[in-house]
RNA sequence: GCCGGGAUGGCGGAAUUGGUAGACGCGCACGACUCAAAAUCGUGUUUCCAAAAGAAGUGAGAGUUCGAUUCUCUCUCCCGGCACCA
C-alpha cells in the first residue's frame, strides 16, 4: 500500500512544487477568464487547527478549485481574525504579549493550513492586528463618525462580569449569557460608542428580499431586525404637563384600554412621580424591580408585578382617565416602553385580574361559548386575525384584522394616533473596555469634546506599555505612552480614547481589503472592487447570521452611500455549513476527552482523505450535525488507494466500451452538479461509483482513466496531481479543463424499467429506451414471471418511457 | 407563543417537474488468501418467514393518483431563529 500511496511524501512534495510554481496566486485578471470570488470567513488564531476548520476551509476548496478548473479566474483567500479577547486571556495567564501570542499561533495555523492543500492565495493574507490593516478599520470608523453613523451615546447596556467589558446586543445568547466568556450579562448604564445600524434597518430588512439565500438564513435576520408597525397615541398626563406616548402594534381594540403601564426602568419615571406623595418610595421599589429583572432568568418565572404611579392619563381616544402602573413586563427600550393596556392582551389580562383594574371587552370571539366566558371576563381573547369587533361604531362587527388598515387611517386623520414602525434592532454597541483591538480613533479636547483623529495619524497604533488585568475600566487609560503620544500630537489636555473596537468591526470589511491587501493609500481600491465584487460564494457558520452577517452588509450598504463600494450587497450567495461533531455524537470538547485531532489523522491518512472523508460525511448545503467516524475515513483511504493502484492498469490501447462511455458522462455530469451546489456527499459517492467500475476491468482504458483523475483532482489535490503526472500528463492537474459531457450519451439504449401490477412493483424487464408502449407491453408478456400476472385485455396502462409500466388489471 | 427547517435500515446518508425506496460509505455475516492474524479481495446485508413464494415498509393518521419518501390536510416529535416585543 505504502508504495503505490505514499500520502507524507506525495503531499510534502507537491506542496512545495506548488509553491515553487506559484499555482495559486491569483492576479486580478486573468486574460479569456471571468473572475470568481470564492470566500470563507477567516479564522481567528487560536493556536491550533482543529477539525472545524478542516471543515469551514477544505471542503470549499474544493468548490474553489472546480470552478478554476470550469475555466475561472478564483479566488479563494484567507486571512486572520486576529484582535480579540482569547489572545488578551492569554496573555493575562501566561503573562506574554497578546501581539507575541497572537503572531506565533498565526505562523502555526499558517502552516497547518498549508498541510490542507488549499488553494488559498497567500499573497493577499489579510490580518486584522497588523497596523496596515488596522489603520483601514480606523479609517472606515471615522468615516462613519463624519457621516453621523458612530457616535458616543448614553444606554443601558450589556456588561460582561468575567470578560469585564461591555458586549453588544448580537454577542448575547437567548439565555443571557455572553457569547463568548458564558458569563451572566448584567445591564449597566453607560455611555458608549455605537454605530446607527438602526438607520439601515429598513433597508437591511427589504433587501433580504431578492437576495438568493437559504431562507433560514434571511428569516433568521428578518426576526432579528424584528420590524413590527403600529401606531403611537400621545396622552396627557393628569395634573401635569407631562405628555405620554404609547406603541402598541396590536391596537386594533384600542377603546378597551383601561389602563397604562409603564417600564420599571423608564427614564421618563422620576418626572412622572414628581409631585406624587411617596415619590421616592415608588421609585426605589421600581428600581429594585428593574434590578431584579436584569438578572437572567427572570423571563422565566412569568411572575407580573406592579406598582400603582399615583397618576393617570387622559386617554386621547376617549377611554376616559386611566391609571398608570409601573409593570414588570413592560420594556423601556421596545417601543415607547409605556404601553396602553386592555382586556385583550393576555399580559395586560393576568396583571388587571392580579391588581383589579377593570376591564373592558371589544373584542369577542365568533364561537358563542367562548364569547359569553370572554364577555364575562373569565378568559382573554386576544385573536386579532379572528376576533370581531364590539365597537367602535365605524368598524363594529367587523373582524379587526380585516378593519386594521381602516383604523390606521381612520386614528390618523381624526389625530388620535400617529403610525409609526419599531424594530428590535439596536444600535451596534462597538466600545470595548479591553486591550487587544484597534484603538478607537478618537481624543478629546479638554472641554470633553470628542474629535476624530486625522488621517495622517492613522494608523493610530496601540501603545505597548500596558497591564492587560481587566478592571472594568479600559486598559489603555492606563498607558504612559498613549496619554504623552495624545498630548504631543494634539495639545496639553487632550486625552485619548481607551476602548478598543468591537472585533466585529475588523471582519465587516475583510473581504474587501483581500481584494487590495497591499494599499497604502486606500482601503480598497474601487477599481479591484469591481473586478471581484460582489462575492459570489460565501461559506460560513450558522452562528454568524445575526452577527457578522448583519453586520458586514450593514457595513457595505454604508459604504455604499459613501461611494466607497459599488454594489449594495457584498455576498450574492451564502451558505451556513453544519458541525462535526465526535465520535460519540457529542460535540467535540475537551472535557469529554472525545476532540478528533486532524494533525495525527493527516498524519495517518493523508489531507487528501480527510478533506474528501469530510466532502463525504454529508451535504454541505446544509446545516446539519455530523458525527465524525474514523472506519468512514478509512473507507475514504481505501477508495483513494484504490483510484491509485489503478494507475498500473491505465492503458492507451485499450477502447471505451459504449457502456463505460455512458458511465463516464453520467458521472462528469453528476460530480459537477453536485459540486455546484455543494453536496460534495454525492459527488464523492459518483466518483466511487466510477472507481468500482473501472476496478472490475483488468485492463482500464487511459481515457477513463484520466478522467477519474480529473474529477478527484478538486477532492484530492495530491493525489490527483501525483497520477495527473505519473500517467505521462503535462502541466499541473489543477489548471486542466474540466471535462466536459455529452449529453447524448448520459443513457444507453438498453434501460431496465420497473413493471407494476396495478400499481405494485412485480419485477423489472429490459427494453429500449425508446421502446413503445405496444412493445414494452409485448416484452412484459413475454417474461415467463410476468406473463402470468398480466392480463390479456388490461383495463389501464400506463406506461412512462426508460422509467415504468403499470398494468392495472 | 410566532417564524423557519426536518423525521428514510444497526449508523452517516441517497433517491422528489410523482415512476423499481435504501445509491455510496460505515458496521455486520460468510467466503478466498494465511499456520494464524492483520491487511486485501469477493459475496450478502430494510423487516417478517427456515428458504422460496409472499407480505409489510420512508415519524403517525387520512386524502389525491394507475402509482406518493415526493403533493394536500390533521397530528407527534426533533433542530434552529425570535420572544413578558405590547
Amino acid at each position: 500500500m505504502a508504495e503505490i500511496y505514499d500520502h507524507r511524501r506525495l503531499e510534502k512534495k507537491w506542496q512545495e512544487e506548488w509553491e515553487k510554481a506559484r499555482l495559486y496566486e491569483t492576479p486580478d485578471d486573468l486574460a479569456g477568464k471571468e473572475n470568481f470570488y470564492a470566500l470563507v470567513e477567516y479564522p481567528y488564531p487560536s493556536g491550533d487547527l482543529h477539525v472545524g476548520h478542516w471543515y469551514a476551509f477544505s471542503v470549499p476548496d474544493i468548490f474553489a478549485r472546480y470552478k478554476r478548473m470550469q475555466g475561472y479566474n478564483v479566488l479563494y483567500p484567507i486571512g486572520f481574525d486576529a484582535f480579540g479577547l482569547p489572545a488578551e486571556n492569554a496573555a493575562i495567564k501566561h503573562k506574554i504579549d497578546p501581539a507575541k501570542w497572537t503572531w506565533e499561533n498565526i505562523q502555526r495555523m499558517r502552516t497547518q493550513l498549508r498541510s490542507m492543500g488549499a488553494m488559498f492565495d497567500w499573497s493577499r493574507e489579510a490580518v486584522a492586528c497588523d497596523s496596515s490593516y488596522y489603520k483601514w478599520t480606523q479609517w472606515l470608523f471615522l468615516k462613519f463618525f463624519e457621516k453621523g453613523l458612530a457616535y458616543r451615546g448614553k444606554a443601558l447596556v450589556n456588561w460582561d462580569p468575567v470578560d469585564m467589558t461591555v458586549l453588544a446586543n448580537e454577542q448575547v445568547l437567548p439565555d443571557g449569557t455572553a457569547e463568548r466568556s458564558g458569563a451572566k450579562v448584567e445591564k449597566r448604564e453607560l455611555e458608549q460608542w455605537f454605530i446607527r445600524i438602526t438607520e439601515y434597518a429598513d433597508r437591511l430588512l427589504e433587501d433580504l428580499g431578492p437576495l438568493p439565500w437559504p431562507e433560514p438564513i434571511k428569516e433568521a435576520q428578518r426576526n432579528w431586525i424584528g420590524k413590527s408597525d403600529g401606531l403611537i397615541f400621545s396622552s396627557p398626563v393628569k395634573d401635569s404637563d407631562l405628555v405620554v406616548e404609547t406603541f402598541s402594534a396590536h391596537f386594533e381594540a384600542f377603546t378597551a384600554d383601561t389602563f397604562v403601564v409603564i417600564a420599571p426602568d423608564h427614564p421618563l419615571l422620576p418626572q412622572l412621580l414628581e409631585g406624587v406623595p411617596g415619590a421616592s418610595d415608588i421609585l426605589a421599589a421600581a428600581q429594585e424591580m428593574a434590578a431584579k429583572r436584569r438578572h437572567a432568568g427572570y423571563v422565566a418565572e412569568k411572575e407580573v408585578e406592579g406598582i400603582f404611579t399615583g397618576r393617570y392619563t387622559v386617554d386621547p381616544v376617549g377611554n376616559g382617565e386611566l391609571p398608570i402602573w409601573i409593570a414588570s413586563y413592560a420594556l423601556a427600550d421596545y417601543g415607547t416602553g409605556i404601553v396602553k393596556c386592555s382586556a385583550h392582551d393576555e399580559r395586560d389580562f393576568v396583571f388587571a385580574k392580579k391588581y383589579g383594574i377593570p376591564l373592558k371587552v371589544t373584542l369577542v370571539p365568533e364561537d358563542p361559548a367562548l364569547r359569553k366566558r370572554v364577555e364575562a371576563k373569565e378568559v382573554c381573547y386576544s385573536d386579532m386575525d379572528n376576533g370581531m369587533l364590539l365597537e367602535p361604531r365605524p368598524f363594529a362587527m367587523r373582524k379587526a384584522a380585516l378593519a386594521r388598515n381602516e383604523i390606521i387611517a381612520y386614528a390618523e386623520s381624526k389625530h388620535l394616533a400617529k403610525k409609526t414602525t419599531t424594530y428590535k434592532l439596536h444600535d451596534w454597541l462597538v466600545s470595548r473596555q479591553r486591550y487587544w483591538g484597534a484603538p478607537i480613533p478618537v481624543v478629546y479636547d479638554p472641554q470633553g469634546k470628542a474629535h476624530a483623529i486625522p488621517e495622517e495619524h492613522l494608523p493610530w497604533t496601540l501603545p505597548t506599555d500596558i497591564d492587560f488585568t481587566p478592571t472594568g475600566t479600559a486598559p489603555l487609560a492606563r498607558s504612559k505612552e498613549l496619554i504623552d503620544r495624545t498630548e504631543r500630537t494634539f495639545g496639553k489636555g487632550w486625552r485619548p480614547e481607551t476602548d478598543t473596537l468591537d472585533t466585529f468591526v475588523d471582519s465587516s470589511w475583510y473581504f474587501l481589503r483581500y481584494l487590495d491587501p497591499k494599499n497604502t493609500a486606500e482601503f480598497s481600491a474601487i477599481e479591484k472592487q469591481k473586478k471581484w465584487m460582489p462575492v459570489a460564494r460565501y461559506s460560513g457558520g450558522a452562528e454568524h447570521t445575526t452577527m457578522h452577517l448583519l453586520y458586514s452588509r450593514f457595513f457595505y450598504k454604508a459604504l455604499y452611500d459613501m461611494g466607497l463600494v459599488t454594489e449594495l450587497e457584498p455576498y450574492s450567495s451564502r451558505m451556513n455549513r453544519g458541525i462535526i461533531l465526535a465520535e460519540d455524537g457529542r460535540k467535540m470538547s475537551k472535557r469529554w476527552g472525545n476532540v478528533v485531532n486532524p494533525d495525527e489523522q493527516v498524519a495517518n491518512v493523508g489531507a487528501d482523505a480527510v478533506r474528501t472523508y469530510l466532502a463525504f460525511i454529508g451535504p454541505y448545503n446544509e446545516v446539519g450535525s455530523y458525527p465524525w467516524n474514523t472506519n468512514g475515513l478509512i473507507g475514504v483511504r481505501r477508495f483513494l488507494e484504490r483510484v491509485a493502484g489503478l494507475a498500473h492498469r491505465a492503458s492507451s490501447s485499450e477502447s471505451v466500451s459504449e457502456r463505460l462511455s455512458i458511465l463516464m458522462n453520467q458521472t462528469i455530469k453528476k460530480v459537477g452538479e453536485d459540486i455546484e451546489s455543494m453536496k460534495f456527499n454525492t459527488s464523492v459517492s459518483a466518483l466511487m461509483i466510477f472507481a468500482n467500475e473501472l476496478q472490475k476491468m483488468s485492463a482500464v482504458p487511459s481515457e477513463a482513466y484520466s478522467l477519474l483523475i480529473r474529477l478527484l483532482a478538486p477532492f484530492a489535490p495530491h493525489l490527483a496531481e501525483e497520477l495527473w503526472h505519473s500517467t505521462g500528463n503535462e502541466g499541473s492537474v489543477h489548471t486542466a479543463p474540466w471535462p466536459a459531457f455529452n449529453a447524448s450519451k448520459l443513457e444507453a439504449d438498453a434501460v431496465t424499467i420497473g413493471v407494476q401490477i396495478a400499481g405494485k412493483t412485480r419485477g423489472s424487464l429490459t427494453v429500449s429506451r425508446n421502446a413503445t408502449e405496444k412493445e414494452a407491453l409485448l416484452a412484459a408478456q413475454g417474461d415467463s414471471r410476468l406473463a402470468a400476472l398480466i392480463p390479456q385485455s388490461p383495463r389501464r396502462v400506463v406506461y412512462v418511457p426508460g422509467k415504468i409500466l403499470n398494468v392495472v388489471p
